[in-house]
DNA sequence: ACCATGACGGTGT
DNA sequence: GACACCGCCATGG
């Protein structure tokens, strides 16, 4: 596990804070982590599918589900969602901006 | 140390 | 709102 004692630990944290029903940004966890590259946090999300992270609640700066490729088929992203109240349509959030959890602002 | 890759973001058109 | 470009930086080979 080459993610712990990393920066991906830290990404995972954050993740694990977003409240049910609410979705937050690559950028605005990188920013959170005084991160300038939204695309790491990505990529800490790539391996975050194993660990107990709930990385459907994050989504690109436009409310597009960008990682539900990485998703199992019957485990989909978009359901998940849909489970929590939130509104999806076309692999993108309706309400994106309703249900937008800013850590560096609430956190 | 160099290079390619990537669940991205901001700006301009 | 859609699309094309360019910059960003952690990881792995």
């Amino acid at each position: 596990m080459p993610e712990s004692n990393s920066f991906f630990n830290d990404v995972y944290e954050v993740v694990r804070l977003i409240p049910p029903g609410r979705v937050t940004s690559y950028g605005a966890i990188a920013r959170y982590l005084g991160s300038k590259n939204a695309r790491v946090v990505g990529w800490a999300m790539n391996g975050a599918n194993a660990a107990d992270v709930p990385a459907h609640r994050v989504v690109n700066s436009v409310g597009i589900l960008t990682g539900a490729q990485a998703f199992d088929p019957d485990n989909n992203m978009e359901d998940r969602l849909r489970k929590e109240g939130i509104e999806v349509r076309a692999n993108r959030i309706v309400n994106f901006k309703s249900v937008f959890w800013d850590p560096s602002l609430e956190l």
